[in-house]
Order: structure tokens, then sequence, then C-alpha cells
DNA sequence: ATAATTCCTATAGTCACTAGAGCTTCAAGA
DNA sequence: TCTTGAAGCTCTAGTGACTATAGGAATTAT
């Protein structure tokens, strides 16, 4: 049985997620010592582990939560389970897109700058007040 | 003279959003009709603009503050303006960076699964559950 | 004049945590 | 066994950049 310090440092999640999680009903609520410390065991070290693997790939508490309901009925198909990553695929494609977008239009503001002039001829003073100066829309 | 929800309409910022932008210090306090309603002039509507060209970029109203302090004093060299544009790519990079090494990821388990399994075999939920499953740290 | 729309302030909610206060329990050494 | 310091507990509030709602006042259109 570990305390909630243990798991902390085994998972590297730190203790007031870890309560947090619980209170999202990602992790069940843990035993409790006599003391009404929280103790847990090798599968809520497991979980956690699934939860943070989750989070660390950019997926959100509800998108886990259904995950981990689906991962308790083994024999179902996993379709469902397919659709959710690969929706969230999609959603971290969407956001590269618009960073590219805003790392070119930055960079080439950026780049007509050297840091040299009075703020009055700036370009990115001058780009900024005047969105006729970007090349794409952002 | 304009009321907030013109200024809103030709900027396409929402009202509680000026609203917000005043209280944020990013707007000056607008003048008010007798009725105690905000009333803005072409300058607000520019400086509006350029708050919004901004944060369409993705600075941040910290940043955004400090560049409209800076467009103030149009003698002063352009030098902090620039540092602070630039810094942002360098955000922005990085962000791109971190999400491409999430997508291939991503990409990998999704790949691995084309739906048709029960939970039990199915790769997302394995590769969630597994961290050695995965080509790289993320 | 009246009705419909817009405006005002103030407060609370979003997301995934993080920080702090004030208190209790636990583990280790003397 | 006693003490001390670390770690635990609950509850509340703060983060950023808004967004939503409530309850009321002002403005605009008919």
């Amino acid at each position: 049985m570990l305390s909630i310090g243990s798991l902390s440092k085994r998972t590297g999640v730190k203790v007031p997620t870890i309560r947090y999680y619980e209170q999202m009903g990602l992790l069940k609520a843990a035993e409790r010592s006599e003391g009404n410390q929280r103790r847990y065991e090798r599968s809520d070290l497991e979980r956690l582990a699934f939860i943070r693997h989750a989070r660390d790939l950019g997926l959100d508490i509800p998108a886990i939560r259904e995950l981990i309901r689906l991962s308790e009925h083994s024999q179902q198909p996993c379709a469902d389970a397919d659709r959710i990553a690969a929706e969230h695929l999609a959603a971290v494609r969407e956001k590269i897109v618009r960073l590219r977008k805003l790392e070119q239009e930055l960079d080439r503001i950026v780049s007509h700058c050297d840091g040299g002039h009075s703020i009055e001829e700036c370009y990115v003073i001058r780009a900024l007040s005047d969105h006729g100066l970007c090349e794409s829309e952002h």
C-alpha cells in the first residue's frame, strides 16, 4: 500500500493533481488509513500511469474518462476508443497548421526589423497596426 | 462617436471582450454618454484593431500592454518591440515542435488500430497503458 | 408612447491544475 | 515513550482570456 506521496514519486504526478483526478472521477476514491490518509495499490498506480500518459498526449479529462470507461469493457469493440484518438489527432493537426501560419507571419514581421530603428519606423509596431501588411490570414 | 456595439461590429471583437480589455488596461477608459454608456472615437478603433491583431498572432495581454506602451514613445529605439516579437516567435516554434512529436505518436497509435477489434486487443488502449510502446519521449 | 434593442455593473463559470491556510497524522530518532 | 518534522487532510482561491448570466437602465425604432 502506497501513500499519496509515494504514488506521486513513482508516477511523476504531483500530489494535489492526484487528489484532483480523484475529484474529477478519473481515479476511484482511494481506501483510507485509520487516520484518514489515502492508501493506494498497484492497480491505482497503473491507472494513474494511464491517465498521465493520456494527458501527456494532450487528451482532455472527459476524453480520458471515456477511455477509462471503455477500457473496463474488454469485450466491446474498440471503435469508440479509436475514434477518440483519431479526433484528437485531427485536432492536433489543425493546431499545427494554425501555428505554422502564425510562425510565418511572425517570422516575416521580425525579420523586417533589426531592432535598430525608432519605434516610429518599427516594422513590428507598424505590422500590428496595419493588418494590410500581412501576407496571409491568421 | 461609436457605441460599444458598433465598435464591436467594426472590429469583430465581442462587446464583453472590449470591456475586458478596458479593465485590463489595454484600452483607456472610454468617454461616456449622458446615460453612462461608452462612446468611442477613431483612435480607439485603431487601438482595438492593434490589440486584436496582436491577439490573433498569439501575444498575451502583458506583452500587448508593453507594445502599446512602447508605441507611445515614437522616438525610442524599437529593440524592445523586436525582442517581444522574437521571443513570441521562439515560443511558437517550440509549441510546433512539441505538437509534431504528439502528432507522430498519435498517428502511430491510431494507425495501429482499425477499430475492428475488442477493447482487450485495442492498440489505443494498450499504448496508453504501456508507455514502453512509445517510440519517442513526449 | 411604447416596444425592442442595446447598454450598464457585478458575479460566476470555463480548463487543468497550483498555491495557501490551518489543522491532523505518521515515521524516525533520542 | 516522547518529540519533532515531514507529509497528509480539507477547503478556498488564483491562473488566462475570456464568456455567460442576472437584473436593471438607456437608447432607438415604430
